[in-house]
DNA sequence: AAATCATATTCCTATATCGGAATACGTCAA
DNA sequence: TTGACGTATTCCGATATAGGAATATGATTT
């Protein structure tokens, strides 16, 4: 009996996928083109199949297709699964400028409430 | 001796705090102004625990701030945080209307291959 | 102080992940 | 076929979470 219970959503979206720093610096690198994996690894000093297994759960997401190029496999940005992410916090552009005005008052209040403990 | 190996960041960043679907649902209720915890858990249909929970984690990484009102706390967005995320997928949006394209032809060269095999 | 309402925290369990090491798999060349 | 090279997968171990339930903490009112 498998409990559903404890993590809902995984590593099977793009905000997960893109939770992790190292692959996001992999997505950065191939904005420069196809890379196979060693090249990746070296470049980000991570041994090879560290870095075969984040390939791998970005191709889940589909934010990087791959292809074979003779011994070696290519991987390239497919970086349409970023624009959802890159609206949603899209969304919140108006706020993160008026949030400056509100922290304001929101620290001024703060502080008027330490004085008055 | 705590090894420090294992997961590298953690829910200490913003990427990760927004990587939680039902947190992400907060920040945007919270853009509607300021919620107790009990409505916000209430709105999502969750227990109150767990909305206090999650908006622990959005809190830690700053992207929400909670003051007092009498015997509530009241929940407010601070969407700054916010901004580098949207940076970062932004610097992939010339890729994302390329894709397009790539992916055809990406596709086009998968075929050819099937049928070569 | 006691009761009450609002919120945070703790304890526990199930699972998800990350990393390393070893190894399996695939492909090309001799 | 056998090497050799490039890449993926499997098998650990350690840790991070998420959720639920129960409980602790805070603040307000009577």
């Amino acid at each position: 009996m498998i409990s559903d219970v404890a993590r809902a959503a995984t590593t099977s979206d793009v905000f997960n996928a893109i939770a992790e720093p190292q692959r996001r610096q992999m997505l950065v690198l191939l904005r420069a083109g196809e890379w196979p994996v060693t090249e990746l690894a070296q470049e980000l000093g991570m041994a090879q199949p560290r870095a075969s297994k984040h390939l791998r759960v970005l191709r889940e997401v589909g934010l990087v297709r791959d292809r074979k190029a003779g011994k070696q496999r290519l991987y390239g940005l497919d970086a349409r699964g970023l624009r959802p992410v890159h609206e949603w916090t899209g969304g919140f552009e108006r706020f993160w400028a008026e949030s400056f005005d509100r922290l304001d008052a929101y620290v001024h209040d703060l502080k008027q409430q330490r004085q008055e403990d």
